[in-house]
DNA sequence: CGCTGTCTTGAAAGGACTCAACGCCGGTGG
DNA sequence: CCACCGGCGTTGAGTCCTTTCAAGACAGCG
């Protein structure tokens, strides 16, 4: 199978056979997790960096009172926690949503890359840079959208990013995403996610039957969630020298 | 006077003679802004990042319909957009506030100090990622807190963050943002940002007379915020070798 | 002194939440 | 093979936080 890293990151130019030969090396360690397993518990010190090689999973933040806000959902190529090689302590956690098949990178590894490849060192810093850019994006969305938006915002986001890794058929494709979970992402009540859900049903805009959603009118949603893609930066080139 | 960058990166471990020299280099060229105006708008493609000496500015998004979201207040020492070094469209823009003198870093400078010097690299990577750590946080208190815990919060924030550099005067400080923009950082409306200050000061949280604010009972407000600074990474330590 | 941006206040409307109950479905175990 | 169970989705009603609209007060500045 294809390299999920490797793709990913040519996708902002070519990379070596050496620098490739590098991140097969540094992401040779594999381990599986199964639905709700806890990966890495938040306010740990890790040693090491988790990349998605397949399944679904969550970042997220337990506030003292108990609440959880999801920041980020996560999908086969994400470097989910590619910042704590330098941050050390996690003040998020990651959790598996789905059974999900994950490479363990050492910090190690990645501190000796930061010396002998800089291309690559900065292709690296740039999928943490991308990360800021939909953090930015989601404050924008929570803290001027109402709910309808948002979720449409999300739903038009999760397409352009499932697709890039193959995982879209068309506009559908599978979330499997419990309404609360949505909730926890967009700071939406389950309730709440529930009526939006089939305003937009009804509306015509979705369709989504268990795990699957279909969007049958994709300019209207992305307009409600006044969705543009740039922020995810999906090819932007890098310059080798 | 002291140089920002230098002693902020100095806080997650030493640098040697020649990684300040290569620092002021790169920082010498400087230029001033005065309030309100556009340092970086947004949408526009850039070749140099934007270091802050004095003053404070804004990143802001505008939503299609005219909205504003501020991302991030910055102050003196922050990298506002060195993000833009390796994503060069800028999806946010960056304002003055009150009257700012800024460095400006070219990205072709950036990139050899990636192939020459990892660890002033790793340094810099370290503080785009703290940046993404405080993005993280905004969306917790954006997605589950209510008003008053949420500028609870931000003003424990910035008493840290204007500590570190020396703008504080124990629990008070200069805070020169208007109520319109608390608002726009914090998905309320300006209405309710005057409201719910008037709360924190009858419960005796705060005192603002003016841009002053002081905080009158520092764990109350904490408490309210449920702040705790370790997303700041203040002093998170780097390793050298 | 008048202007303009900012802060303040009041009243009414609305979006979202909580509480609570019920239906559905797949999985488990007898 | 079927009954029970738990997680998830759905629905209704009442409440609350926050917004919008509108107008007035205040303060700094030219």
């Amino acid at each position: 199978m294809s390299h999920a890293l490797i793709s990913k990151l040519e996708r902002h130019g070519p990379l070596t056979e050496d620098e490739k030969r590098v991140l097969q090396q540094i992401t040779s360690r594999t381990a599986f997790y199964g639905p709700r397993e806890a990966i890495v518990p938040e306010g740990t010190t890790t040693s090491h960096s988790t990349l998605f090689l397949e399944g679904f999973a969550i970042r997220y933040n337990h506030s003292l009172d108990g609440r959880r806000q999801i920041t980020a959902f996560h999908i086969a190529g994400d470097f989910a926690d590619l910042h704590s090689f330098l941050l050390k302590h996690m003040d998020d956690g990651i959790a598996a949503l789905t059974p999900c098949s994950v490479a363990h990178v050492a910090h190690s590894d990645l501190k000796e890359i930061t010396k002998a490849y800089p291309y690559l060192t900065r292709a690296l810093w740039l999928t943490t840079l991308i990360d800021g850019a939909v953090h930015r994006t989601w404050l924008t969305v929570l803290g001027q959208m109402e709910a309808r938006e948002r979720l449409a915002h999300f739903f038009c986001e999760m397409r352009d990013r499932l697709e890039v890794v193959g995982l879209t058929e068309g506009n559908s494709y599978e979330l499997p995403f419990t309404q609360e979970e949505l909730g926890d992402a967009f700071g939406m009540s389950t309730v709440h996610v529930n009526r939006v859900l089939q305003e937009l049903r009804t509306d015509g805009l979705i369709t989504s039957r268990g795990r699957a959603l279909i969007i049958n009118d994709w300019e209207k949603l992305r307009q409600l969630g006044q969705y543009t893609p740039s922020y995810l930066h999906t090819d932007q080139k890098l310059e080798r020298d």
